[in-house]
DNA sequence: TTGTACGCGTTATCAA
DNA sequence: TTGATAACGCGTACAA
């Protein structure tokens, strides 16, 4: 058994209540036994049990998050950026994995409400809206990250989605590119969706028609999802000259069969990735990409919730804060030939 | 504030116990008040605290799992195995990362003491002892993963370095290699210390002798240190046919490196990773190296923690589990020239 | 400056 | 089959 208040307060004899008050620095309690207090309590290896302060305090200290898988190279920066804020500021991560399972994803934040976490946030999920309302209902704060719903009334953070494949789109289009294909992920939703309208638009932009038989969907944000859809685009006859696709992981795969089929990149066709995980500099050549700014993304985020808990959840104006990432130039693009 | 046992029981007309014993299936209640009070929860939205059933029971149902980085590839999907089994379990996922910073490292464990962990997994940490002791005191069970202190009491698991590597140098040079290189890291300890020994094991069943000036050393585990360690034994004048790295994420570095200054891969230079990171698949070429079943490792940890807890931490025998890997052959190594 | 008494939500013991 | 009461460890009015 754990050393308690009491067993200090047998010792020194004085009461649990001026052990309690000594160590946690109350004004009115004199230098000498608070002093005396501590030193028993370092002694006897006292830590104070979080769980009946929680109880008394009904607040646990405690941010629950939610993320599809752990090893996934786009979110653990988003998952660090959290941690790192929570560890300042004294709070607790409680970390569990969906898996895209509606199952799981309901017994997750049933036991996160069970915890009574003191705040919730979601990366990246198709939540079910009475999951939500569930947390809603405990008044507990979500924040969403990397929103996948349209309509939103609830605070998220995410990053600029359409303006970065825009820039993606227009870096291509400087070099000289008109035949620009995507290659999208079927099952990412909002992201997928907004990263196409940033293609489109600057297109538009440029003055060129769309071509609805240059996009092209894989049916993952995997490699395998981008060789995949770079093998359908090849098989169709289409040539582009240029790919965007939907992130890093879906063009290294589309990079690989491109080059398994004889074509060079950046010489026979240009390839962006977007999000500029960590390995899209180490794959040959390295990867034309938009950063994210995922660690801050996760700080803005744990903050985010940080606020809203302390604002009583009362005042909760839906904020969605989108943060903005850069291009990242590297050798996988180059100049249209001819 | 939340519905409680006691609104319930308020609502029921009877007493709190009763409506604790209603939801708990506990035998000696009818059927008929069993049945009501479990609709009025439902329709109350009843969710238990486990904060107060934790200060009863003393146990939290939380196990804690300390890491270096949250974005390690090489770490996230021994922490996604855990979680796997841990919600199997009904156990939740306390995480943090250390960043091998010990002032964090002692905050961090002082934080799950205080909100009494049943467990504690610490993942590839020099922990300092002292540390340990304090969750002993505490009588909370310790697994180790990737355990980096030689003289261990501590359960752990882990996977056979020195195998691995054996492995890795025998496959390099059953292809006809003599002059293989060591490219090690210099922070990683014990792990790098088994490496080398696999390696010049392997050496020396062959018959070949061990040579000081083909081992070098990298600043990290990263693809900069692999890189840093490439161009040292380049700039020496060393040109092994053959390159053992410490893992995936260095020879991924010393492989660019290498093809910068114009030597082919496997052509001129054979190198080989460890540990199988999804992206050694995806390189140029494509990585021969050794499989860590890292998730397997996860799973074994925290079945391994939980067993611990349950048997009340007397009979802990310091168990040690290695795991095997697998060699994976990819495009990475070729025939030794001539 | 210190102590008494109570409550946080739950479970366990004992009695009815 | 149910209920009254105590206990888990801590914080805090209120009293001394």
């Amino acid at each position: 058994m754990a050393v308690t208040i009491k067993d200090i307060a047998d010792i020194a004899q004085v009461s649990h209540t001026t052990v309690s008050r000594a160590l946690r620095n109350h004004s009115a309690i004199s230098r000498d036994t608070a002093v005396r207090i501590r030193q028993i309590a370092d002694e006897l290896g006292y830590v104070p049990n979080s769980i009946a302060r929680g109880l008394k305090s009904s607040s646990s200290h405690i941010l629950g998050v939610i993320v599809h898988r752990i090893d996934d190279p786009s979110w653990g920066a988003v998952v660090d950026g959290i941690e790192a804020v929570l560890q300042a500021e004294a709070y607790s991560l409680f970390l569990a994995a969906s898996h895209r399972d509606p199952v799981r994803e309901k017994a997750i934040i049933r036991n996160m409400c069970e915890h009574r976490v003191a705040g919730v946030i979601i990366c990246a999920s198709q939540v079910d809206p009475r999951q939500l309302q569930q947390l809603q209902q405990m008044s507990v704060p979500v924040v969403l990250v990397g929103n996948q719903v349209k309509e939103t009334v609830t605070p998220s953070v995410g990053h600029d989605d359409e303006n970065g494949s825009y820039e993606l789109t227009r870096h291509l289009l400087a070099l000289g590119h008109t035949d620009i294909g995507y290659l999208g992920n079927a099952i990412a939703g909002k992201p997928n969706d907004d990263r196409l309208i940033g293609y489109r638009r600057a297109l538009a932009d440029a003055g060129l028609l769309f071509r609805e038989e240059l996009v092209f969907a894989g049916p993952n944000g995997l490699p395998i999802g981008g060789a995949l859809a770079v093998e359908q685009c090849l098989r169709l006859g289409q040539r582009p000259s240029a790919l965007v696709c939907y992130n890093d992981m879906m063009a290294i795969g589309a990079l690989q069969v491109l080059q398994k089929n004889g074509l060079r990149v950046p010489q026979d066709c240009s390839i962006v990735g977007f999000g500029n995980i960590s390995f899209s500099a180490y794959v040959t050549p390295p990867l034309t990409t938009f950063h994210q700014p995922k660690r801050e993304i996760g700080r803005a985020a744990a903050l985010l919730a940080l606020r809203l808990l302390q604002a009583g959840a009362n005042d909760a104006a839906p904020e969605t804060r989108l943060l903005r990432g850069e291009l990242v130039v590297r050798a996988s693009t180059g100049p249209a030939a001819g």
